[in-house]
DNA sequence: CTGAAAGCGCTAACAT
DNA sequence: ATGTTAGCGCTTTCAG
C-alpha cells in the first residue's frame, strides 16, 4: 500500500530529531561509539515507521563495496545449476547481499567474462561455476583482482572452493549397481583430468574392486556435459566393447539423459538389459524414462556456503572456504535393475 | 593481463590534461555542447587506454539510477524460462545494463518481493514472468512504483507486456494432431482462466472446429504449470473420458513430461496409442522419451524485447512495450503417430 | 569550447 | 553521547 516513496537517511534523522551520523551510527549497529539508549529506540522505531532501506548506491560508494555477488554459471538451462544458484541466493539475501547471474558461456572465447563483473557491476566477489578447462578458467581469473570461490571445482593452487566429494558419490553410484549384481559396468566421465573427473573415476574404480572386478579400460569414456556426450559415449560404449557393459555410471544428470537416449534409439530396454545410475539429481531425473536412479548431491548446500564464505571473506571474518560435502545419498528410482546374464 | 585498478574518470581527465567535466561531457556524448574534435579524440584514446570504465555507484547515485533491470522468475529450475532470461540479458547488456535475477517463488504469501527489488536493490525496471494468478500479480505490482514489463501474460489494463501468439500455438499443435488423423484430442490447460489459458483454449478448439468436431468438455482438464500437475491432468483424462482420447495437447513442456510420466505408469504407449503435442520447446524435448513433438515459442526474443522495450521507456525513449509474437514453428520430433482406431 | 562547483546518500574520522 | 565535515565517482548547471 505505502507507496515507497525514497526515504533516505537524512529523512530518518530529522523525523527523529537527531542528526544523519548518529542515525547511520545506530542503523548499522556501530559498536565503536555509544547511543544513548532512548535516541537509538527512537531512530529504530522512526526508520521502521518510514520503512527506511539505506540505497546501497550511496553506501556502496562510500564504502566501494556494491554488496552484490556475480556467480558464473555455465549453462541456464541445466536445472541442476538452479540449485546451485538457489542456495548462493538464499545465503546472500540473509547478510543483504544480492545476486548478479552471469551465463558465461565460453570462457576460452571470452576470457574478460569475470573482468567484466569487476570493473562494469561491480560485484564485490565472484562464485565461479564452471566446467572449463583449468588453463581457461586460470586465464580468466587472472585478469580480475575480485575475491572469489570456486563452486563444484578444485585446481591446483586455489583453495577457495566447496565440492562435494565426487569419489563417494560414484561409489556410492556404482556400489547400487554391483549390490544389483552388475559386474561389467561402463563410466561415462565428464573430462578424465583435473581433480573432478579423476575423483568420481577412483570412485568408480573403487566400488569394482570392492567386488573383485579391475575395470577393462574401455569402460570407460569421456562423455563431456551434456546430453550429446552423453549420448556419444554410449553409443561407444556400446559399440567398442567386445564384452558390452550390462551397467553405466554416468556422471551427470544430462549425460545420464543423453545416454537414455542412445539406448532407446538402438531399442535397448532400461533397466531390463542395461542398468543407468546416475550422479547428480534434479527433479528432472523423475521425468526422464525409466526415471533415473541418482546420487543425490549437496548442491544447495554448496552454493550457500559458498556465498558465506565468500562474505565472510569479504567482511574479514573468515579467510578462506574450503569445503568437501558429501553426497546426499541415492535417489531410488527405475533405471537399475539385476542384470540379465547372472 | 592489465590489473584491472579501479581507474576513475578522474584519473582519465588528469591523463588527458582535461576537467573532469570534459571528459564526462565527451565519454556520453554530450550533444548539448561541443567540445573541440582534438580534445575529444585525446580523451576517448586515453580513456581506451586506461580501460575506463564508469563506475555504475557514482553514476547511479548522481542519477538516480542504477543501470540495472530486475527479472522475477517462477521457476528457476525450468529451463524455458532460461530462454526468456537469456534474451533479456542479452539485450541488456546491449544498452549497458546489468540484469538481476530474482527467483520470485510465491508471490501470494510473499506480496513485497517486487517492492524488496525496488528498495533493497534499486533496479530501474522489473520485467516480470510469473505463473501467479492475476490478482496476486496485482497486489505484488501495486506495492512498488517501478516501471515494468510483463512476460508471457496479459492482463486486462497492463498495457507493457510481450506475449506470444496462444491461440496460434495451440491451433499449431492441435492442427498437428488433427492432421495425424486425431479426432478425439484432450488438452492440458494451464488455467482456463486469464488471457494466457483462454487464448490456447480457443486455438486448441478452433483446431478441432476446423476438422468438424466439437470438443468434448471432459476433454479439457486444468494441468497448471508443472509436472505433477501435467501427470494429475493425463490420469484424470485416462480415467474419466467414456471416449478416451488419442492424443493430447500439453500446454507447456513440463506438464507434457508429466503426462509421459503418467502415460508410462499405465504402460499406455506414446505414440502408438496415444500421441502428445506440447506448446512451448526446450532442449530437454529431446530427452524425454519419446522426444516430444513441439511448438517452439519466441521465448528469446520475449526477453530481449521486453528489456529493450523497458530500457527505451526508461530513458524516454518509448512511452509502451506491447507485442504478440508468433509461435517459430513446429518441431516434429516422436510423439506424435495416426491413431490406432482409424 | 572548457572549467568550477554542487550534490546524489552514505559513513567515518574528527570535533564537541 | 551527539554533531560537523569531508569525500566516495559521477553528471550537470552555471561561469567564463
Amino acid at each position: 500500500m505505502a507507496k515507497p516513496r525514497a526515504c533516505t537517511l537524512a529523512d530518518v534523522a530529522t523525523a527523529a530529531n537527531v542528526d544523519v551520523s548518529t542515525a547511520s551510527r545506530v542503523l548499522n549497529n556501530d559498536t565503536s561509539q555509544r547511543v544513548a539508549a532512548l535516541t537509538r529506540e527512537r531512530i529504530v522505531a522512526v526508520a521502521n515507521k518510514m520503512n527506511y532501506r539505506p540505497n546501497p548506491l550511496g553506501r556502496g560508494l562510500r564504502n566501494s563495496r556494491t554488496y552484490s555477488l556475480g556467480i558464473s554459471i555455465p549453462q541456464l538451462e541445466n536445472p541442476v545449476f538452479a540449485q546451485i544458484i538457489e542456495g548462493a541466493e538464499m545465503a546472500a539475501r540473509k547478510h543483504g547481499y544480492s545476486l548478479l547471474i552471469s551465463h558465461v558461456k565460453n570462457l576460452a572465447e571470452d576470457p574478460g567474462a569475470f573482468e567484466r563483473l569487476e570493473l562494469m557491476n561491480r560485484v564485490d566477489g565472484l562464485i565461479v561455476s564452471t566446467l572449463e578447462e583449468d588453463k581457461f578458467l586460470r586465464a580468466a581469473l587472472a585478469r580480475t583482482s575480485l575475491p572469489f570461490v570456486l563452486v563444484n571445482r578444485r585446481i591446483r593452487g586455489i583453495v577457495n572452493s566447496v565440492v562435494f566429494d565426487g569419489k563417494a558419490a560414484a561409489l556410492l553410484a556404482t556400489e547400487r549397481l554391483t549390490r544389483a549384481g552388475h559386474r561389467r559396468i561402463g563410466f561415462l566421465a565428464g573430462r578424465l583430468t583435473g581433480f573432478n573427473g579423476l575423483a568420481r573415476l577412483r570412485g568408480y574404480r573403487e566400488a569394482l574392486r570392492m567386488v573383485g572386478v579391475s575395470p577393462d579400460p574401455s569402460w570407460v569414456v569421456t562423455a563431456g556435459y551434456t546430453a550429446e556426450g552423453g549420448e556419444r559415449g554410449m553409443y561407444q560404449l556400446l559399440d567398442s566393447s567386445a564384452q558390452q557393459p550390462t551397467a553405466v555410471v554416468a556422471s551427470t544428470l544430462l549425460s545420464a539423459a543423453g545416454a537414455l537416449r542412445a539406448l532407446h534409439a538402438r531399442g535397448v530396454p532400461v533397466p531390463a538389459q542395461i542398468s543407468i545410475a546416475s550422479i547428480q539429481d534434479a527433479a528432472i531425473g523423475q521425468l526422464f524414462y525409466p526415471q533415473l536412479t541418482t546420487v543425490k548431491l549437496p548442491l544447495f548446500e554448496m552454493g550457500s556456503i559458498a556465498a558465506d564464505g565468500l562474505i565472510a571473506i569479504l567482511n574479514k571474518r573468515g579467510k578462506v572456504v574450503s569445503r568437501m560435502l558429501a553426497p546426499l545419498g541415492l535417489i531410488e528410482r527405475d533405471s537399475v535393475a539385476t542384470p540379465l546374464d547372472i
